[in-house]
DNA sequence: GGAGAATAGTTTCAATTGAAACTAATTTCA
DNA sequence: TGAAATTAGTTTCAATTGAAACTATTCTCC
């Protein structure tokens, strides 16, 4: 029966979130970065446009939990290293259509396999059964 | 069956754990600031000194999450405010105790059942079983 | 005892971030 | 129509962050 008055911080959800995502995403940032030079954000964008490819930039932010202004500067980045392609919307020139270049693809085809291979690794620690509540609580902590 | 070439972000797990932190961490930041002026690391410092009075920042830090950085800088500010004590340690000089001062404890007996509040209003998504086994996952993911 | 290693905590520096302001284009509707 | 509102995307600005350097003190062990 744990005491009404003091809040035990390993013990509060909220924080245990963020220690886990921490940890995960920590080690997986570490893996994007030394092995492909990719940032989280970078890597989210890449993602998204090798699922859905020739998409707009705020169609990526709404596929990426990310806001216009990471996404844009995500883009930003990548184009610099190459590995998107991006061209206007002939029907609306605001918009610009986005996709991997071929070295977006190339790198894309080999980091699906690593951060595939990473989150097995993350499952092996669950139980089938746990990994699927797991993955439940995850989508009804996120709902606003 | 997911196509093994490609990667659904909804569906990946680190990308989902971020969500859910930053939807919790996000709701409860806001309150924190919007309450009780404070920011996270503010909190946890509390938090960790509400439950073990007169500690040393860096037993503050181990109980937190927090590298020194994070701890020293909060500590600053909290000390600012007038929410903490700080007293030399007499045998190490390096070391400095920390407590919560008058004000800080206030705002600590105020601000508890508000995060208690918030937490099971989280736990009210899930069943009980779900919870545990959230709980769970969460210890088991947090591991190196 | 005292030189060198280790530890507690702070400061500096550069990178990352989001809010707000901004530019450019499109849509709305009087 | 065309003026006002809205939208896509970028830039600016200030705040937050961690790594590395730093100060001050203590510990190690010759």
């Amino acid at each position: 029966m744990p005491d009404p008055d003091v809040i035990d911080l390993p013990n509060f959800l909220p924080y245990r979130l963020a220690v886990a995502t921490d940890a995960v995403s920590g080690r997986l940032a570490r893996r994007y970065r030394e092995e492909f030079d990719l940032s989280i954000p970078e890597w989210r964008v890449m993602a998204v446009l090798g699922r859905f490819p020739d998409i707009s930039a705020n169609e990526v932010a709404a596929r990426s939990a990310m806001d216009k202004v990471r996404v844009s500067r995500a883009v930003a980045q990548l184009l610099r290293n190459g590995h998107l392609d991006r061209r206007a919307d002939d029907t609306d020139r605001r918009r610009t259509m986005l996709s991997l270049s071929d070295s977006g693809q190339e790198i894309y085809r080999r980091i699906v396999p690593m951060a595939r291979a990473y989150e097995q690794d993350l499952f092996a620690r669950l139980s089938a059964r746990e990994a699927e509540i797991l993955m439940r609580a995850l989508a009804q902590l996120s709902q606003p």
